[in-house]
DNA sequence: AGTATGTATTGAACGGCGGCCCATGATCGC
DNA sequence: GCGATCATGGGCCGCCGTTCAATACATACT
């Protein structure tokens, strides 16, 4: 067949990312390929290679994708939330979110591309902006002469606690851990961190007496 | 050819964990195949067949050799260290070990067996048996009136975020995180969070005075 | 030493998968 | 009608896990 003109090559494109993306919802990395992606689409696998450098560069497109998704509910979840529980409530967004698309979410931390070649820049740019509700959140619960290094380490400390959370609830091999259950520990960890934080902050280098923030 | 007598069963076996063990380390998983295993030892890719299930079977071995080597070391490190440091080295230790094995490490988190079938329940103990060093550590830090479920939740919130960074480190995509930096974020959640516990120990249920462990 | 018996090992073969390419032909805009 | 463009889909090549009849060896027995 030639040019169809059913569909443009945007609306071509689109279909192929939702092809996979639903492929993938359904029966993980492991049920993926061209020509099932072709099949959805009802097109010839031959065509995916006129939209896409290779079944790698689709991969990396449906990860941005869900990245950005991530972020966006990271920071209406920040913004709904009145201030004193907005840490909280972006710990739970973000394992909601991972536990609403597990096997997505799997592909995400799995997926490596071959021959070790990195990954491109706006890719590492992407992760590096989960980091940032997180920073913005916890601003306000430090003391005023928190260096900046420190409010991030803070930062990509906690970040990094709830996703060990959620990756292992995720990885059902390590499941010991419920979709109940981890939001309880989720809570736990940053109410925990949390108090540590305000603990530290008011015997540590600051002489200033304890604030209790109730 | 027939019987060669030049190994033993036993010996056969473990030859063919090892060379399966070096590959991994080495090339990942995708580097691994029955062919590749038999070209290391220098036998033929049926002969696994005769020590091994499948080569799923043989994963699993290897698998939960590594989860008892970890716990060996998480073991000892608690033993090695004086009681005040006893979960901060505990943390390190998982840390640098994941470091150490990267590639088995993914492995260990990653390989899923076909056709969504449980995992046998053996390998399920030396997953929560790896819990037991950090219940076992807390232990003495809370307070005396805690309830078994309680320290159980603290282990498993601890142990889970250590398990993030750890996995953040490992999968080289969302490397934010270097080796070193790793370690100073494991310090970070780990001292932030016992702060945190003794806090609300002191300020929760018990009206203890706050109790300075210094 | 020779034969028989059982077994450990073989490796070719099966059946299937996969990514990716490209000569061909269909369909478009003009 | 005519060239440009888009989609085709069969085919290339390579990989994989796994099997099993055949075989070469070790052992036991005569």
């Amino acid at each position: 067949m030639g040019r169809r003109s059913i569909h443009t090559q945007e609306e071509l494109r689109e279909l192929i990312i939702a092809a996979t993306t639903s492929i993938i919802d359904e029966a993980g990395i492991d049920g993926l390929s061209a020509r099932e992606i072709a099949k959805h689409i009802g097109y010839s696998p031959g065509t995916l290679y006129n939209m896409f450098e290779n079944l790698d560069d689709l991969l990396l497109i449906i990860e941005a994708r869900l990245l950005d998704d991530l972020r966006q509910q990271l920071i209406e979840a920040a913004q709904n939330a009145p201030a004193h529980e907005r840490l909280p409530r972006l710990a739970a967004t973000y394992f909601e979110f991972t536990q609403n698309h597990p096997k997505r979410w799997s592909l995400l931390i799995e997926h490596r591309i071959p021959g070790n070649h990195p990954v491109p820049d706006w890719y590492e740019d992407k992760i590096s902006s989960l980091l940032q509700p997180f920073e913005d959140v916890l601003d306000p619960i430090l003391d005023a002469d928190t260096s900046p290094e420190t409010r991030r380490q803070h930062a990509r400390t906690i970040w990094a606690g709830i996703h060990g959370l959620t990756s292992l609830s995720t990885a059902n091999k390590l499941a010991t851990i419920t979709n109940h259950s981890g939001q309880v520990l989720i809570d736990d960890l940053v109410m925990t961190y949390l108090a540590g934080l305000q603990r530290s902050t008011s015997h540590g280098v600051s002489t200033a007496p304890q604030k209790e923030k109730r």
